[in-house]
DNA sequence: ACCTTGACTTTGGGATCCCAAGAATGGTCA
DNA sequence: TGACCATTCTTGGGATCCCAAAGTCAAGGT
């Protein structure tokens, strides 16, 4: 392996090996020698055993007592609590936002992702820049609430656990199936509907100063995506998260190795 | 340095550097170099490069672009917002736990967690060793809320941010002054009462299956902490985090390092 | 006197080597 | 034939060496 980009050795391994083990291309529980990652990714064991240690971190995989290290393939049901957990978390970004006394300072940025985003849903196109655009839009939302809260620590703790997929801030999911029909699209243009207004009632609530309202709407606004999850996990009884991301907009290398910047990948 | 517990030297490492962060006893932002920690702490590298990434992870050392690590220690400020987090995860759980199904198969625990907490505040005495086994057993009924709550990664979450002291799951603050006074022990033993009248609520709110309940009375019960850490504020503005750990029960040393099994360390 | 440009130095990242601990296998004895 | 022990081999952890990149300093030119 050739260290082309900026990103550092090490870096890039974890997100390769954060991809096999995510999309199950380990079997259950396979052990992970450090040597045997050595020359399948042709790199020296350095790096390897500072992915280990990251991935071991993000809980993927664990370290036995002296030997050896073993996968934890997350399921379908890991990333539905993760989900569960990272919207708590917002919910409590949207109390203490709201009781922010310098909330009025990210209104606006708040304001212009909410009429961005009706503004695509008014043009009604569901293509993938659209889709793209959205998922920005909307990440900047949740990132702008998470981030001016006050609260450092509730965003730290956000990127503590989103190595997974879908757990980055601000993540969509989309049924590829769906946007192939002209019903399938309106359906999910008001899916998009839903979500905005509850943008919206955010936004009122964090101006007026009505915490208790903001977490609960943040929370009911969480809980969608978790919903949806379901409904195709009741579709499909041996969903897997590879087909889980297989339904969301962007491209599975995307959906995993998330980037550092600002750009988005998944959904609500 | 020689390896001579069973933790891996770079785990090690890692808490001696850690210590010295919470601690302060390095400059604001000071820059870490690899070799300098090398001779300091008399090991190679690699160790020390592991440790780096772990604290790195933790948020407590930066890596600047191309070149070096720097500091960024915690202020209390920053211990009372990761507080705040916590207490809301816990709340989280509180409701989970009230939800689930099958919570009654852990009632026994929290009652019995809650008697023997409760026995030693009838008993009245404040030593080290009572305070230990409240701590004990305070950690014991929040720990069992959160790994039986259903959601794996409440748990999982709230481990990512426990590497702060007074962070650690079930961790109390006691105030060393005030218990040598007779009259600082009757109200450190109310608020004893208090926390665990707290518990008997949360226990019965689980048991009824009340889950709105239960998830108040958590925020509450975890509120607490951050009220008696504002009145250290208060009392002191120029309050450390080595003041604020000076306060708690334990042992510096333990509430920096904390262990990897049941025993606990500070406080809710 | 100031700016530019070159070499030198410092620092991190990666590779390779060494060592200790544990598991597996084969041989021997009962 | 089965159990136990020793040897060997695999695997991780630590140390050392090498290299590339970036920062620094000084000298020379304008």
């Amino acid at each position: 392996m050739v260290n082309t980009s900026m990103e550092s050795i090490d870096t890039q391994l974890a997100a390769k090996i954060r991809h096999d083990i995510v999309l199950g291309n380990y079997g259950k529980e396979e052990r992970l020698s450090e040597s045997q990652l050595c020359e399948t990714h042709s790199v020296s064991r350095t790096p390897v055993r500072l992915a280990l240690r990251m991935l071991e971190q993000e809980g993927l995989i664990r370290r036995s007592e002296g030997r050896g290290y073993f996968v934890m393939a997350p399921k379908v049901e890991d990333i539905l609590q993760a989900v569960q957990v990272r919207g708590h978390l917002e919910s409590l970004a949207a109390r203490l936002m709201a009781q922010s006394p310098n909330r009025h300072s990210v209104l606006p940025t708040l304001e212009i992702a909410i009429e961005k985003i009706e503004g695509f849903i008014n043009a009604g196109k569901m293509d993938e820049a659209s889709l793209s655009s959205m998922q920005m839009q909307n990440a900047i939302f949740h990132r702008t609430i998470l981030d001016g809260c006050g609260n450092n620590f509730v965003g730290f703790t956000c990127s503590r656990i989103s190595h997974l997929p879908m757990l980055e801030v601000g993540s969509m999911v989309f049924d590829r199936e769906v946007l192939a029909s002209k019903e399938g699209i309106d359906r999910s243009l008001f899916r998009l509907q839903l979500g905005n207004s509850q943008h919206k009632v955010i936004f009122e609530a964090i101006q007026s100063g009505d915490a208790v309202r903001a977490e609960g709407i943040m929370r009911e606004h969480s809980n969608t995506m978790v919903e949806y999850i379901k409904i195709f996990e009741k579709r499909n009884e041996e969903l897997t998260i590879k087909d889980l991301i297989g339904y969301s907009g962007l491209s599975i290398t995307r959906a995993i190795a998330p980037a550092a910047d600002t750009d988005q990948q998944l959904q609500t």
